[in-house]
DNA sequence: ATCTATTTTCAGTAGTTTCTGAAAATCCGA
DNA sequence: TCGGATTTTCAGAAACTACTGAAAATAGAT
């Protein structure tokens, strides 16, 4: 259960492990537990540390590095929003500023065409406006330490 | 701009057309505007009728289906998340609870697994009510005819 | 500094998804 | 009901993504 999440399969598996686990495991005991390639764990596990979702924990007296996984789900959730929201909601926003700053340099169209790029031009802001706002939305939830989810889940459910 | 989020490019595009477009149109504009083929514009139209984001406009003697999709941006992005969900979040439900199950039911276990297998089961346990969580939060918000997301947000501004 | 356990990188392969184009099905008007 | 316009389906091609395995790089112990 991960493909239709978008992510590889291996990566959500892995990261499944070491959050049911609970401890941290070394690269050796995931490639045997998973079943997947010394390679393909040495991938994953830079993605799941840049999310910042798993940490290397270094063990004393021995050499290899081991992996645990962020316990606090809020905080996990919160973690993978907010990478998210770098990868695909703030790229999405410069697109829109460009597609209106060059929409709007077309200032050479012919009168009757005016009034139909005006109507392009006001859906474009209308999308780009409600984007923002979800995206400052996120920001101030996915601050706050990690716990700012948590919170804005407790704030609204009072509400329901 | 689509490929990050998940969906194919040219379902991006065509529903982009249609969205600045903002006026029905029919199967032979979008090949000829986007450059793909008629297969791909047919199987694509049906997705974005799935989604309830694009609608079956019929013309008055026209043999053609023309196509527009939703204008509305709130009740755009509240249509996509009620769509994702179906999606990810309610066989995510269902396959931690079938864990869950699955899990409790190896109490064949040694003693000294006995603690082990608790731990586990409580972190599963954890995750599975933190998405319970969410997942009847967002049923709210994209209930009430469409305009629950924009509710939320505008509930949630003051707050920032 | 050297030696070796460990990790990283990456070219090639396997697997998956998306797209095309044409044949088959459908649908509407007369 | 028939004929042609329109849409749908689907097998194969193209494009893309993920995975492997081994060579190269790195890092810790002595």
């Amino acid at each position: 259960m991960g493909t239709s999440w978008g992510v590889p399969r291996s990566l959500a598996e892995i990261h499944a492990l070491l959050f049911i686990e609970g401890r941290p495991l070394c690269t050796d005991e995931i490639m045997e537990r998973r079943g997947v390639s010394r390679g393909n764990v040495s991938t994953t596990l830079r993605q799941l540390s840049e999310w910042g979702i798993v940490t290397r924990v270094r063990i004393r007296g021995d050499r290899k590095d081991y992996f645990e996984a962020e316990q606090d789900v809020w905080n996990l959730l919160s973690l993978i929003v907010r990478a998210r929201k770098r990868r695909e909601l703030e790229p999405l926003l410069a697109a829109l500023e460009d597609a209106r700053a060059l929409a709007s340099d077309a200032e050479d169209a012919p009168k009757e065409d005016r009034k139909e790029t005006k109507a392009h031009l006001d859906r474009l802001k209308s999308m780009h406006d409600a984007l923002r706002r979800l995206d400052r939305l996120s920001d101030r939830f996915i601050g706050r330490g990690g716990k700012g989810l948590d919170v804005a889940v407790r704030l609204l459910t009072p509400l329901l």
